[in-house]
DNA sequence: GACCAAATAGGTATTTTTTCCTATGGCTAT
DNA sequence: ATAGCCATAGGAAAAAATACCTATTTGGTC
């Protein structure tokens, strides 16, 4: 439920991000320094009194912070599936770049312009769900405690992996190699066994893999 | 640079979600029908209006979207840093759970209220980039193609996966063991060869590996 | 084509927010 | 001690958004 405490508070924790004041803040995006006062936030009649779109727009072009990011400062504060689908924008480099001088500065942080751009976790996938992997039986691939993001709704190509769930329970971490005939051919992760076929008849559902964390 | 047309299209794209106009969106939300009209988003002296933040909170409230997500539907749509530390919440199931019946439906998708929550991809670190492997020298942990997330101010400890880039413009990508004076050992990613030592004169920099996309 | 409900345009009254202004207190520099 | 600046409270005027109302248009159904 987004209050007008909660956008208040934004504000003021928007301020103590640049270190002023809500009166040095509301100033220097050219409206009044004591539209933001706290006396002013609440009528005589102890009415409500919310900020305009517009005054907050003028704040955050004025301190070139987007919306979204003022949004994740109301009370309120973990992103929603169109911000996960959407992704944040994450610079971006090729293998043979970053072999190259130009790109890093000498703490490995990115410096240049030539850098593409990701979108990350960028997963458009309402029924995503994160498996914590326990065990060893999928190294090195998955290691215990890792988690595994997983799309149900994404496509499946050769060469995905995918996590598996068998009628019998059992939940395994695969390699799609192809459909065939009532059955999926399946590679080990590691790779180095040829592929095996299940039934899909042993098979509840199968899902893919999207992003493991380290 | 957060404009009323941003605001007012992300209010149409909205009612368009859910199917509606934006009278009916407004009658929903308690508003007067007429709040959203066209033909008043522009005085007769041409001057912009903005939507207040109260309508729309009672708009967002009504329909059950949070703040972020309609931030998310303004024309500067990416996410920002901030989100991108916050992360969604995805739910999250252990592997000794997704063995039992209950948390999953017939397609995969997350069933049930037993599932705890992460936040993905909750990296807090604003040199965070993205580097594309290219070729087989990683496998089977990194494939061509895949993209490693790399967070520079990140932590590492013991068995963490590490990009290294070294004096000679070679990037590694290892598994972190230790510090040992003026070294540090290092795991191939596949951890079938004892650990190998570097002197850290030969390496530029190290940074933490957070997600590996698949 | 007729009918009805919803959507939309447009005007006025009411409510709400910002602007403009004043006052007070706190802090810093001289 | 004094002056200047900033932060904050508070009041009145001006500007801006919503509520209320009316009229027209549009779209769907019979």
């Amino acid at each position: 439920m987004l209050s007008h405490q909660d956008i208040w508070a934004a504000l003021d924790k928007l301020a103590a991000r640049f270190s002023m004041s809500s009166s040095a803040m509301a100033r220097q995006a050219g409206l009044d320094p004591t539209t933001f006062n706290k006396s002013k936030r609440r009528g005589n009649d102890g009415k409500d009194r919310w900020p305009s779109t517009e005054s907050l727009a003028k704040v955050l072009n004025t301190l070139g912070v987007s919306f979204a990011d003022f949004a994740m400062l109301t009370a309120q504060s973990q992103a929603g599936r169109l911000s996960f689908a959407m992704g944040a924008n994450v610079p971006l480099l090729r293998l043979s770049q970053a072999r190259e001088d130009g790109f890093f500065d000498t703490s490995g942080f990115p410096v240049g312009e030539d850098w593409d751009e990701i979108r990350v976790p960028g997963v458009s996938d309402d029924n995503v769900f994160a498996l914590q992997i326990a065990g060893d039986a999928m190294l090195p691939v998955l290691r215990d405690g890792d988690r595994a993001i997983v799309s149900p709704n994404a496509n499946i190509r050769r060469g995905d992996r995918v996590i598996i769930k068998a009628q019998t329970g059992e939940v395994l971490a695969k390699s799609f190699d192809k459909m065939s005939a009532g059955r999926v051919q399946l590679l080990s992760l590691n790779e180095n066994i040829p592929s095996r076929a299940f039934p899909l008849a042993d098979i509840q559902w199968m899902a893919k893999i999207v992003w493991i964390s380290q």
